[in-house]
DNA sequence: ATTAATTTTTAGACAAGACTAAAAATTAAT
DNA sequence: ATTAATTTTTAGTCTTGTCTAAAAATTAAT
């Protein structure tokens, strides 16, 4: 069984491990949780001591199996709640991360089972990131950043990278939602802001926004 | 901000309160949370600290309006998961119990004014047990139990004072549930054990049962 | 009203999880 | 290829919540 504290860091490192592919290190899981590299490395040894990631010395770690499998079933439980709350309870999805923060570490097997039913399924989260199934597989799917396309492309938006309550608010300022076609008019070359086409209103955003919005290529 | 053990203590010195309504004891404190003497005196003292409860040194602890009402939200929580888990669920109310005491810590106002709206504001959860209102308020109804009762008295069943799943799957294979009507037919002075008539049969119960079961007077 | 039994508190220890400061290993730079 | 900079680990400390064992206070019993 695992303590919360264990719980998070795995999820650290499974997260950072899905974006690097390879070995994390100590100061990157540090910074993730905002913690210092001492805690890090006690608690690795915990970690690997539980088969959860093997870890050798100033080499960083890398899940096991188990590990892996661990991680993604607290991820998914996490997007669950979050769905749920949104779904059901009426929270907006900037509201939701705290909250799910606390709800993923309920142990129960039978109520992850019947909240993913009793919510029909889902495959994605409010944010748009995929819904680990039961075994603890993540289908992933095509997107690209906003930022990356060029004059004339478009696309759905589909995700976002940063999901703090600030840029999501700003998002909805904007009425830029998930499901939205985007369509790029101009690229400014100065600053790499945007002219798009989006609610068919053309509106400026900064590279910065781009940089944070996923889009399905059309 | 309260850890989840000063929760757990509170709920503990809540209930025990309830009870006997006067101090409550160190010992009793253990006792009921499976711990030892000395650890509750220091959690006490904690408690004392944050006005949660009264405490002098050998005279036992009562609650503040602050604890009272701090456990009082702590139950309505549980109470309210454990709703949410049967009437959505489909968790039996031999499961519940065990995923609440998790459920119930979980900080967030909006979730649990969400949860409420949700299931309809329910007055009581699957055992019968009252919710407590918004602020603390716990509304007792009136209700007796079932070994109490004489030769042809009547009611009907409004709740279970032993909430452990032996006993409520004991009462699923008697047929016995919430809500339904009861008379003593007999009542057998050497072991106190009744024969009653429920959902049109006879059946015989100890004096164990009758007194773990909730009745209210027709 | 002492003595005995019980309850409660204190004192000291331990595990988990975090931290700081310093040492050791690795990586980068000249 | 050394030196310098960075990263990681170790060693020791702190807090929370628990425990055991012993001391102190209260309650019960003769």
């Amino acid at each position: 069984m695992l303590s919360q504290s264990e719980e998070n860091y795995l999820k650290a490192v499974y997260q950072l491990q899905v974006i690097s592919k390879s070995e994390v290190s100590t100061n990157a899981i540090a910074e993730k949780l905002s913690t210092k590299a001492s805690s890090v490395t006690d608690m690795i040894k915990k970690l690997a001591d539980k088969k959860m990631l093997i870890y050798k010395k100033y080499q960083g770690v890398l899940l096991t199996d188990l590990g892996k499998r661990t991680a993604a079933n607290i991820i998914r439980k996490h997007r669950l709640w979050e769905v749920f709350l949104v779904e059901k309870l009426n929270f907006s999805w900037d509201e939701v991360h705290e909250v799910a923060e606390q709800l993923e570490h309920i142990k129960s097997t039978k109520l992850i089972d019947e909240l993913d039913s009793f919510l029909g399924s889902p495959k994605q989260d409010p944010h748009g990131d995929p819904i680990p199934d039961k075994n603890g597989n993540l289908p992933q799917i095509e997107k690209s950043l906003l930022s990356t396309f060029s004059k004339n492309e478009s696309g759905i938006c589909v995700g976002v990278k940063d999901s703090s309550s600030e840029f999501l608010q700003f998002l909805d300022k904007k009425e830029i939602a998930l499901g939205k076609k985007i369509k790029v008019i101009e690229k400014e070359p100065f600053d790499d802001s945007l002219l798009i086409k989006i609610n068919n209103e053309k509106i400026s955003i900064s590279n910065k926004i781009a940089n944070n919005l996923y889009i399905q290529k059309a």
